[in-house]
DNA sequence: ACTTTGTTTCAATGGTTATTGAAAGTTTAA
DNA sequence: TTAAACTTTCAATAACCATTGAAACAAAGT
């Protein structure tokens, strides 16, 4: 295998494994394709790069600044605007992984919350679904809690709580 | 908000979770009816439930038994199946985690093994390449090996992993 | 003020995946 | 062995989400 074929694989690889994720297909190859490049690229160089077009680029460019995983950058004397990834990849998963608290697991513990507060009659059914999404949202908070416990330790993460589980 | 409301509430935003990371919005939605209903239901209930057809209901009950997290239950006397969710919910989470595990992050890393050994030449781009997706794969493998850690703590690993990570 | 270079927006379109429903298949009982 | 009760399959269709491309917008140079 060769660095073109190499470097297109990979770049499918992540975008299809970013659909199976939630994540928009495109958003993610952009982002594969900005992480294994060395210099900033333009919007240019990135729709010629993926056989995308412009709105398309534009969306996902922005996508991805909202989630603080790709920056922008301006070289001087020039107008166009470049890019670049976090270059940190410990970084770049405590930020996907604090977005994706805040936008799905943080509302599921409030519509948890609320379900699970209905004033239950005597009714057998009523009761067990207060007592099962009681535990769904004990569970779901406390997962969230060790979330960001993990991610609140600035450096190497991973390594650091893989020994303290190792213990 | 009364039961009915409730219980309607909690399955469209189970289904809608679901889809956020890459479930069936049906399959979220059989699943998470099964997990608020105290007695086993049949096909024919779960279809009335939910207003799907009898072909969506049966592909997506199969899938959950393939996931583990549904099971068969026979009533005596009676030919029809009935089905139940798996009931305790760390089981849940644990079997949910292994199948993702199986089924994306062992094939990404297979894939990222592949495309970082090329073997690059002196030119900068390559190397940078081989640098971001070895570091990748890296973190990838730790992330998994983490994932697995936590899950093989058979009773409340979330319990279990909170308590190690405040140490 | 106007042209050039570049970016963003959004209605229309395309593609993908989910869902239906009818037919085929299976099992049990008479 | 036939009918009745139930389940699975899969081609057709629908629904949903991503993508395009042209027009509007913005900024900078002349």
């Amino acid at each position: 295998m060769e660095f073109k074929e190499a470097k297109n694989r990979f770049i499918q690889t992540w975008g299809s494994l970013g659909s199976q994720w939630g994540i928009n297909k495109t958003m993610a190859q952009i982002h594969a394709l900005l992480m294994v490049t060395k210099d900033a690229l333009s919007m240019e160089d990135i729709m010629q790069e993926l056989h995308i077009s412009r709105g398309n680029a534009s969306m996902n460019l922005r996508a991805l600044i909202d989630w603080g995983i790709v920056f922008k950058e301006y070289k001087p004397g020039e107008r166009r605007e470049y890019f670049r990834a976090e270059n940190d990849i410990d970084e770049l998963a405590r930020k996907i992984a604090k977005e994706r608290s805040k936008r799905e697991i943080k509302p599921t513990m409030r519509v948890l919350k609320d379900v699970s507060s209905i004033t239950a009659n005597e009714n057998i059914e009523e009761q067990h679904f207060k007592v099962k999404t009681q535990e769904l949202y004990d569970f779901v908070s406390r997962a969230d809690n060790m979330l960001e416990k993990i991610i609140d330790q600035k450096e190497n993460w991973i390594t650091k709580t893989l020994m303290k589980l190792m213990s």
